[in-house]
DNA sequence: CTGAAAGCGCTTACAG
DNA sequence: CTGAAAGCGCTTACAG
């Protein structure tokens, strides 16, 4: 820039002028500095700009893997709230680790973005307390965060769990096995206790040996649909009819290890799939709208760098039971 | 940072010796810094910071849609790879707009992203020249790029879309259809070209309206889909008994219309899909790698940042033809 | 209509 | 071991 006003012959300010499309330059001058912009081939540093105004017109996005079809329909949402806007989308993938979490948001904040949203991965985020005290926004999406007040946007897993487990009960099931992920996460928690709080409602008892959570990985929640569903021999659960599935990746790999086993149990997932209606049969899930989700967030994110300084809200968007067949299977 | 130096009563310089870890401080006097640190709450800006050094530890991804599968798992790949190198990731979507595409590359050429990795939306991306100029690595990933000299990271479609046909033309199929997305798009276009030479090999003419391209959405794709399958009377073309859809998305809508209809053509799609293996039949297809095609991307990259100044590469991913029962359905 | 000075929050290059 | 000065590339606040 510097170079450019030397090249026009004109004043730093002016050259400002011309590149931010200020009134007020004679016509005459601003043809010079245009040419010297040309011929110097000078682009403005928006991220020098930016220091100087203080704003970064970017927002960051923690999320748990930005390739998982969840993660990365609610980054879309996002995307949009945030294009609107004008911002620009730091995108970063936790992995699940606290660790990876907290390093990812503070780097964030390092640079300042105007607002951070986080898929949480720890169970403590007093770390971004300083952050908050010093102006920057924070919205937790899909789990709410701890240790910090702030908003979040979740499913609403409390009526969605239910709704899916008393649909299999509705179905004739009275054993009914829960297929989680880990069992600390918020949404396995919760749907866990959504699950519980439907079989109760049924009277109809629990036994935990028909619910396994831990990784999500295929060999792991292989071995825990065989588990449920062979377990009755010597003294140990009768096997369960159903399975209740409680997010994308354990629906998946379920429905992986079904495909090799004799039994037909009935399943209802938690999230929608995208092959999910073609599957024969068709994939009863319990869908919720993960780009709805990212929007949502977003807009509140850009609320409170709007000044909203309202009390911290958590949002809860609505889930869907689609009914495609897996579910109304009649136990075997 | 000034306010640590008078609250600390040391000169900015000590101060920034202690945010950095930089040798050389008495201990003393490193506490005192650390303290007044504590104190005020103080936090690096690392904007402020990068302006200083010249790079930006950021790189740009500038995708077609960050929220489609194929996409964010290439995002996936990209990400890693950006992490090994300590470097923030920018991500956006074109919407496969030209337009899109090139405002959301120059935004982040403004804040002067270190490197910058282009799926094209546009054929034409002269308007990166000043940039590299000044110099922007660029990498263009899944398609090439035009106008200019940058590497480019494809999957192998001249391999694999005649591979995809013949395995068709293999199993009986002598009218065989192709259902693609906007044929201007490169990936189209090679494949149409690859499904046109595995014809030719096979000495099986090719009817022009055996071939559909166009929009992906639902409704477009099972119109085409349909017509396809029952053109035949009033002296127009025969129809296929098998269809070679182009993309991931096109074999999903293409997949739904069939799901309405009576006929069963054998079907080999490009792109797998996360259910793919659970249909029935399973879908047979030719699988890219778009996990690696980020990473590979990333990488070259970071080489060029490396001051890796040989001449652009063009890198093809292999592609592999998954046998899973669609693609061997005999001919109706 | 135009521009010189100060400053955003850091680091670099240098001197003590 | 320590720090004052200059500068990264812009904008703000002000004066002419």
């Amino acid at each position: 820039m510097k170079d450019v006003a030397a090249a026009a012959g004109v004043g730093l300010k002016t050259v400002s002028r011309v590149v931010n499309e200020e009134s007020g330059v004679s016509p005459a001058m601003a043809a010079r500095v245009r040419a010297a912009i040309a011929e110097l081939g000078f682009r403005r540093n928006d991220s020098a700009r930016l220091l100087r105004t203080g704003s970064t017109a970017s927002v960051g996005l923690v999320l748990e893997d930005i390739g998982d079809p969840f993660s990365s329909t609610l980054s879309r949402g996002v995307e949009a709230v945030a294009r609107e806007h004008g911002c620009l989308l730091f995108a970063g993938s936790s992995a699940e680790d606290p660790d990876r979490e907290r390093e990812l948001a503070l780097a964030l904040c390092a640079r300042r973005v105007d607002g951070l949203l986080v898929v949480p991965a720890g169970g403590d985020h007093g770390y971004l307390l300083p952050e908050t005290a010093s102006g920057l926004a924070v919205v937790f999406l899909d789990r709410p965060g701890a240790g910090i007040e702030a908003d979040a946007v979740l499913s609403d897993n409390a009526g969605g769990a239910p709704a899916g487990t008393a649909h299999l009960i509705a179905h004739g099931h009275r054993r009914i096995g829960f297929v989680g992920d880990l069992p600390h996460i918020h949404t396995c928690a919760e749907r866990l206790r959504g699950y519980r709080e439907a079989m109760g409602t049924a009277g109809l008892p629990v036994d935990e040996r028909w619910i396994a959570t831990g990784p999500t990985d295929p060999a792991t929640v292989g071995r825990a649909v065989r588990r449920l569903l062979t377990d009755g021999p010597d003294g140990r659960a009768e096997p369960v009819t159903a399975l209740f599935t409680a997010n994308n990746r354990v629906t998946l790999a379920a429905l992986q290890a079904l495909a090799g086993l004799p039994a037909r149990p009935a399943v209802v997932g938690f999230d929608d799939l995208e092959l999910a209606a073609l599957l024969s049969p068709g994939l009863t899930v319990v869908a919720q709208d993960p780009e709805t989700l990212g929007r949502t967030a977003a807009r509140l994110l850009f609320d409170r760098l709007g000044r909203d300084t309202s009390p911290p809200r958590r949002v809860e968007l609505p889930t869907r039971l689609i009914v495609r067949g897996s579910g109304e299977l009649p136990p075997a």
